[in-house]
DNA sequence: CATTAACTACTACAAGTGTAGTCATAAAAT
DNA sequence: ATTTTATGACTACACTTGTAGTAGTTAATG
């Protein structure tokens, strides 16, 4: 947690973040493309990926664009990594008094977790471990 | 994730989950005992507090009241486990395409836990896999 | 019994969000 | 050059949330 900008408290709803999940795996996209890539879950009509896009930009300054030819190409200007921290910090203060660990903990209790990925998670620690020794 | 009946999708905003928390704590409290126990961190009136509980009860089914004297006594019919569940694994599958350990990857790359927090965690797993193990 | 105090119900309002239609315009096609 | 088509801007609307005022009712108090 010691990187205070990546701070900032971000908070994306359902669409919001379906069309930033395009963005942050393309790269960039135009409006068209989004609503491709989004039509197997959500059949939204183009001016509805349009418009979220326009508020993306306008208030959460979350993406721009640039245009190209008669359309515009836009792309994400926060990262994941920071709308995850955010997200997920704010979810562990909100249910889980601040302690990552109890999130942890929640997941191993509700059987979230199987073996493989236990064992992957130790090793994880290993590293985690490693790391902080530095 | 055996746990279907827990899967609801069940989702609260900050006040909301504030009042259910303290509805959890408490076991049951009126709106005033609600109030009071968050005047520390929101000052808000309580007639507030009032308006987003008649919303958890008519609308989100998360509260009930039972009529004592003129005040309402209100306690919670939904869980803090199934709502942690339902929050939890809305975030993972939104945020972490649906891999819990994922999630606590992120948590370990960001340096969310410290070296107590590791140890804490390793003991969890070992109860986790002992429990598998059953 | 009349007044006051404690409460809830009802109403309101600004933001934010999902959703999409209409309109104007610019580019492409004929 | 005129028509068609693609595209973003603007407008709209319902619903949710945070926030709180007002009105009406019931209970308590003098």
């Amino acid at each position: 947690m010691r990187n205070i900008d990546s701070m900032k408290k971000i908070k994306l709803d359902e669409l919001q973040l379906a069309i930033m999940q395009v963005l942050w795996d393309k790269g960039e996209a135009t409006v068209a493309e989004i609503q491709e890539a989004l039509k197997d879950s959500r059949d939204l009509a183009i001016t509805t990926i349009g418009t979220v896009l326009s508020r993306l930009e306008d208030k959460k300054k979350a993406v721009t664009h640039v245009t190209q030819g008669r359309k515009y190409v836009y792309r994400a200007i926060i990262s994941e990594q920071e709308t995850k921290s955010s997200m997920v910090h704010s979810l562990v203060k909100q249910l889980f008094k601040g302690q990552s660990a109890s999130l942890v903990n929640h997941l191993l209790q509700e059987d979230e977790l199987d073996k493989n990925e236990l064992e992957q998670l130790k090793e994880m620690i290993k590293n985690a471990e490693k790391k902080q020794g530095e």
